[in-house]
DNA sequence: AATCCGGGGAT
DNA sequence: ATCCCAGGATT
């Protein structure tokens, strides 16, 4: 095959001098692999690394992880997004503890029959924890395909899916599909970079298409473009005389589901219009008048994801109160919150 | 085939 | 301000 002479071969001899010593690299444990897979979904390793740390410390087997309560998986996940992933990880492992005896499927049909693993996710395992022959496609892999083949179907459709996958498997070195893949994926990340790609030192900018046309900053191509919802948030934050506050589940198809929140008026427009706040106290909390309610921000807190756009503001009461459905503030590090509410509290905590 | 789901770093 | 990250599930 010449294309493993001058694709595979350069780029593997090059990944093995050049790649990062990263914790998951340590271990072939397919436990480990996983977790370090599904951390990294969407997730820059510089931000998932401290994750698979504190994962691998507090649950050094899949049995431990099963163990645990979602609730626990939840606030250690805190902070890194996508929390169903969160919730996935935590089914899959008690599947795995239950049902599979502690042991992984060892081939790609029962990989991505596991709950939080796809096409991607199965492939790597197979790859790097069993050398079986799957190709894996993250955005590393879209953007070196593209950029050496000069490839222009654009990625974000089932068309460039398909075309990218079949691509990458047929390129694939069966011998040791591990350090394939692993391979395409560090130069991805390490040299063929979104923006001003390092050409000059890439083992592949011989027989480049884009580096020799110079037309690296045209591919990959995409298609769609996100759209930004704007949402208002206003939180009723109570703050009892006992140390107390209420939280509420998030529930429902919206963002943060499943983590916990302070009650939580939106409205369709940037209203804190002072009396409409004081009514939804009242009814929030069924108090009279032996409360104070001000703002605690003096500028709105935006918020950004990637698809909405958060304005947010934090309404204080303060009662002398015995209220129900109250939690200690005390015991708020015992439920996951997003993290500008995380935020809240520790400036709040913080001044108080 | 589209849309949704987070947070953060690089540019 | 924009892009995009070792993607997957749902509609």
């Amino acid at each position: 095959m010449r294309e493993k002479d001058i694709f595979s071969k350069p780029l593997i001899l090059w990944y093995l001098k050049n790649r990062r010593d990263l914790p998951w690299r340590k271990s072939r444990d397919p436990y480990r692999i996983w977790l370090s897979e599904i951390i990294l979904q969407q997730t820059r390793i510089a931000q998932g690394t401290e994750y698979y740390e504190k994962f691998t410390t507090e649950f050094d087997t899949v049995f431990e992880l099963a163990a645990a309560s979602e609730e626990q998986v939840l606030k250690l996940w805190q902070g890194l997004g996508y929390y169903s992933r969160a919730r996935n990880l935590h089914e899959t492992a008690r599947h795995l503890a239950e049902r599979l005896n502690g042991k992984f499927p060892e081939n790609y049909p029962g990989l991505v029959q596991l709950k939080g693993v796809g096409d991607y996710t199965a492939s790597a395992i197979a790859s790097i924890a069993f050398e079986l022959p799957h190709a894996t496609v993250d955005g590393n892999v879209y953007r070196v395909l593209s950029r050496f083949f000069g490839i222009s179907t654009p990625i974000d459709t089932s068309q460039g899916i398909r075309e990218f996958k079949s691509l990458a498997q047929e390129l694939l070195d069966t011998d040791q599909p591990g350090n394939h893949n692993q391979a395409v994926m560090e130069l991805g990340a390490l040299v063929c970079t979104p923006k001003r790609p390092k050409c000059e030192t890439c083992p592949l900018q011989e027989h480049c298409y884009a580096h020799l046309a110079k037309q690296t900053d045209l591919l990959p191509v995409k298609k769609g473009k996100t759209k930004v919802r704007k949402r208002y948030f206003n939180y009723l934050v109570l703050d009892s005389s006992e140390g107390l506050t209420r939280i509420k589940k998030r529930t429902g198809r919206d963002i943060w589901k499943h983590l916990y929140e302070f009650p939580l008026i939106e409205s369709s427009e940037s209203v804190a219009d002072f009396e409409s706040i004081e009514n939804h106290v009242v009814q929030e909390f069924d108090l009279g008048k032996n409360y104070g309610l001000k703002k605690f921000n003096s500028e709105t807190v935006v918020h950004k994801l990637s698809h909405q756009e958060l304005h947010m503001d934090f309404w204080l009461i303060r009662t002398d109160e015995k209220l129900a459905q109250t939690t200690a503030w005390k015991d708020l590090e015992n439920h996951a919150l997003p993290v500008p509410l995380q935020n809240f509290v520790d400036k709040y905590k913080g001044d108080s």
